[in-house]
DNA sequence: GGTTATAATGCAAGCGTTTACAGCTTTTCT
DNA sequence: AGAAAAGCTGTAAACGCTTGCATTATAACC
């Protein structure tokens, strides 16, 4: 039915050359006399020639296309990594074949091994939880893989991220410092690598360093989850809460809102991953701002040099983030 | 370095079959007998057997994949369109590869081109604009295309959308009624088709059918845009506006609270393109909600009957829309 | 039981490239 | 000028699969 029709070797007789030579100024190998660069170049552009990339893919087993994992397309926090990532893949000219795992953990494997199958340079998984099967199967193609704001216990696989406890410690600080004593942590996968291995211990040590209660919510991972969470947040007297993902973040602030309460003074909130979402709402949500999209560009650069079969000197990279206070906007949309 | 190295070939000699045999099995060809197709199974499943997607892409002209074009995947109205196509393509078990085209002319071909060389079977296309340089490419390489959330005034590739005119007018009436006679529009591109033929059109009938002022402001794409549009707005005593783009909307709104005024009261902003963040932010925003996931998922139904060389009767698909009236809101947040 | 249809398999030619390797032409050097 | 080196180009064998066609095994029929 379709597809195209003119071929390399279409070309080369055209040229009066061989495939070998139209494949080499194609690849711009420099084997290759300027005059007859020249003229191949001249019956390529005049039939419109196009190398067919399956067929480059099969012969040089390179396909110049790297996977790309995700749990939801519309989550802001990877959409802005993803534009990082895909910045960076376009400047190597490589292509994007992107799968979400709607933490539907059922059929990950078949989407990464469906992934693996197209024969994808490497991979950029980003998730907060890397199955081992998964692991399994990037190893048994000994395909490169990079974590772009993503974590993993294993620290097998390079990541790129920011320094999650010292960020969390920071935001906790900050509230305490605002006179808020009654400190929560709400997060959704509390097994995740980036809570088990960091939030966690960074909020359990922050509450006993002060001697102040403990309270962690988990498993919120939605706007709702957040609106209703806020309930159980006014029961336990929470004055100050860090909140992992912004979406859930937004959801506790209106339902504080609804309450006819007071953000920040009578509950202060602080997102732990800001996106777009963050600066937009109003009042203005106190943020540590990562970098995402450095984050995803740096993860892609990372997988370019692994792709090439360069060594990698330093595998965990952690990026500077701040910390944006927003306090005193509360009142601009409440007056 | 890498790549897997067991081939169909392997598979063949230990199940003691032919390539071909083999090849049946995999592809689900009936023409086995079951004890062969056992056995075959049996092997693969020993062997840790994956067929080699480039490989069989390039023997089948088939490569089970569809190109993605977006402008940019930060943006949630692309993002939520993306999601109803992917979960369609996965359930067809087509793998997707993204291009996004951020609005910069200059390299959309190239792109474009790259991912027709990776022999897509076909493509989803969603941007504002479609340039005749890639509509060649297209024709040229005979690829199916579908409109997803979008356009074109050629009207010669399936569209899925909505009736837009229709939402346009809903909407405006929607503030003539609640008393706004000064009702402006607010688009990205006036050229592009969606505005073109449809938006504008909606808008000048609207207001020479109400002898109402016009007042039509472009090329206000992001946040900021929208925050510094307000006092134009302002000047212009406009009390009502319909904008296209949530996200400048949301920098309207902003900015009118920011000025002490009340929204809507002092001024209507409706969005024409609701996303996650028109729900999220306070006061609600009214809004236009477009089933931007059944969007996708139909535009990538859709495709499939096209990669199948099944004929489309109805080629202009407009899904049904919602209003949805956020008026009452306004003070939840303000009191 | 011999014929025919039918199902199951194998053969081998692609699919459109890349890439050793070899061979031929120039250059360069002495 | 002749030899060695370097630069160009062509030949042909992969790459790992699909698929039309031929062939053989099995089933069905009278």
């Amino acid at each position: 039915m379709h597809k195209q029709d003119v071929t390399i070797y279409d070309v080369a007789r055209e040229a009066k050359v061989s495939m070998a030579t139209v494949s080499r100024v194609v690849n711009g190998n420099s084997n290759v006399r300027e005059e007859t660069r020249q003229r191949v170049m001249d019956v390529i552009n005049r039939l419109h020639y196009q190398p067919n990339a399956v067929a480059q893919g099969l012969a040089s087993k390179r396909t110049t296309t790297v996977g790309l994992v995700v749990p939801d397309l519309t989550n802001l926090y990877f959409a802005e990594l993803s534009k990082g990532i895909d910045d960076i893949a376009h400047l190597y000219k490589y292509n994007i074949i992107i799968t979400s795992i709607e933490n539907q953990l059922i059929n990950e494997s078949q989407a990464i091994q469906s992934l693996l199958n197209k024969q994808v340079d490497g991979v950029i998984y980003m998730s907060n939880e890397l199955p081992d099967s998964t692991v399994e199967a990037f190893e048994r193609t000994n395909t490169p893989v990079v974590l772009a704001g993503t974590v993993d216990s294993r620290q097998q696989y390079p990541s790129v991220a920011i320094d999650y406890k010292k960020a969390d410690t920071e935001a906790f600080n900050t509230m305490l410092n605002d006179g808020k004593q009654r400190l929560a942590l709400v997060v959704g996968n509390e097994e995740a690598s980036i809570n088990h291995d960091y939030r966690l211990p960074a909020y359990e040590q922050f509450v006993v360093a002060h001697q102040l209660p403990s309270h962690v919510y988990h498993q919120r991972r939605d706007y709702s989850d957040g609106y209703n969470l806020y309930a159980q947040l006014q029961r336990d007297q929470i004055n100050g809460v860090l909140v992992t993902r912004d979406l859930v973040a937004c959801g506790i602030m209106n339902a504080a809102l609804d309450a006819g309460q007071k953000v920040p003074e009578d509950l202060e909130i602080i997102t732990a991953s800001a996106t777009q979402l963050a600066s937009v709402v109003r009042p203005s949500l106190t943020a540590v701002k990562q970098p995402l999209y450095d984050m995803g560009a740096v993860a892609m650069r990372l997988l370019t040099k692994l792709m090439n079969g360069e060594k990698i000197e330093e595998k965990q990279i952690r990026l500077p983030y701040e910390l944006m206070k927003k306090a005193t906007t509360a009142n601009k949309s409440a007056e």
